[in-house]
DNA sequence: GGTCGGATTAACT
DNA sequence: GTTAATCCGACCG
């Protein structure tokens, strides 16, 4: 696993691409990351869940490196993330849209509204969904059982980014682009600009 | 202690 | 295109 001790920023083009596995009870299901966002630390992004300081919800992405954040949002939804930056300063990459290339019959039977093995894991709660992960996830190593993160061999090709979803502020607007995603890919969620960005 | 709105999704018209 | 679903964290008093 190569070192997430850096800002989101940085890490965020490097995900694309990697293996994201996670072995639950009912058996395993992993999959290749197309899409994801950064979000950087405190006091620098208004859509960051950290740009107020440190709470109980968010006291995960000033710990460790290469551990899952979880939350819970719109009163049904969980996401989740990977946190980078040492220990106190907190940023992470919001895991967006991915490729089921691993127990696909499980997700198919978590994801029973999706129309066709694409919508499988586009989007992060659908994503969060597939995987099986729940908010009881929430801190857990990513490079321990039950969860593993393989980066490719070579950074992706095809890269390409965007303003972030569903955000105002920086990262919403220009000319902050920290979404990112491989272009043309059929798991890469739509976009949708913030509606007062 | 009350209110507001969200890093979304699915089901509508 | 629009909207309901449905909870909790953050903020204001």
């Amino acid at each position: 696993m190569i070192d997430l001790a850096e800002s989101s920023l940085e890490i965020a083009p490097l995900l694309l691409g990697a293996v994201f596995r996670h072995d639950s009870p009912a058996g395993a299901v992993a999959i290749r990351i197309t899409e994801v966002e950064a979000y950087i630390g405190e006091g620098l992004d208004p859509g960051s869940h950290a740009f107020r300081g440190k709470t109980a919800r968010n006291a995960v992405m000033y710990g460790d490196p290469g551990h899952l954040y979880t939350y819970f949002t719109y009163g049904m939804h969980v996401c989740a993330n990977v946190v980078c930056s040492p220990p106190g300063e907190a940023t992470a990459v919001l895991l967006r849209g991915g490729e089921v290339i691993e127990g696909i019959e499980l997700a198919r039977e978590r994801r029973t509204t999706a129309k066709n093995d694409a919508e499988l894991a586009r989007g992060p709660a659908r994503l969060v969904r597939a995987l099986g992960i729940a908010m009881t996830d929430n801190g857990a190593a990513l490079d321990r059982e039950p969860f593993s993160l393989e980066f490719p061999q070579a950074r992706s090709a095809g890269i390409a980014t965007s303003l972030r979803t569903g955000v105002s502020g920086p990262g919403g607007r220009d000319p902050f682009r920290w979404r990112f995603f491989l272009e043309g890919d059929p798991t890469v969620s739509p976009y949708k600009r913030h509606p007062k960005a």
